[in-house]
DNA sequence: GATATATTTAAGTATTTGCTTAAATATTAA
DNA sequence: TTAATATTTAAGCAAATACTTAAATATATC
């Protein structure tokens, strides 16, 4: 990355700055960003909302629920799994899944923003 | 889609209650799902934690700042730009680019957990 | 043990994504 | 008006995504 912007206006204390702010949240970054990119998914972020709603749900009623195939279903379940974001508790053959406690700062205000009933334009 | 799971104790009530709210939250969750991948992007969440900290930047900082092509910057923030999310103001030959005001519920939240230093683990 | 159910895994595929490089556009300054 | 700067746009491409269908695994029931 050679440079390639020459304002002489560029107001190089800032630049530098941001680089160190930038470098400072690097790594909170990437944990919340690959958060917010697997909920930003439809299918996925109905999912997390379902789960949030009835606290625990099998990959089947998911399915039933959001009219899709269980394997596609069990993909976005495991996505998340891997995450951390939900967790398993099997019960018999079927597999219940929540929504972790560990991640919570990040998905309660975005769930948050689907279970306010819209008091404003969001 | 027919009907794959059998379970004798599906709960065909929660199921028929499930449907109908998923049904309710679509919009919403078309448009949050929208915001949220938009930010699920490493870069564009650097992006808009600069424009959060700095209140605009043009996009030749952000490429010195983040150390990246000018047109890879720049087609970040279109995508961030046709969703909403932020707002340009043009002085001269620059663009400046901000946090756009109307969809600051979705990102605020979002922001924060960036910007409260880490108190406890995120 | 044999069969059915719940779930996952795997392989294949069309679409989307995020970059690269090169060219186009717009504004400033000489 | 010519050259330089700031930005966008476009084309190309490798990698990631989200589904499909088929097969594998695990548990329960007969």
């Amino acid at each position: 990355m050679t440079k390639t912007c020459i304002r002489v206006y560029a107001d190089e204390q800032q630049i530098k700055q941001c680089k160190t702010a930038i470098e400072t949240v690097d790594d909170e970054v990437i944990r919340i960003a690959r958060a917010l990119n697997l909920a930003g998914n439809e299918v996925r972020l109905k999912i997390l909302f379902l789960l949030d709603k009835e606290s625990k749900m099998c990959p089947c009623d998911l399915s039933e629920i959001l009219d899709m195939t269980v394997p596609a279903i069990s993909q976005h379940l495991r996505k998340l799994k891997d995450a951390g974001l939900v967790e398993t508790n099997k019960v018999g053959q079927t597999i219940f899944y929540s929504i972790s406690e560990s991640n919570n700062l990040i998905l309660n205000p975005i769930l948050e923003l689907l279970t306010s009933e819209k008091e404003s334009t969001i």
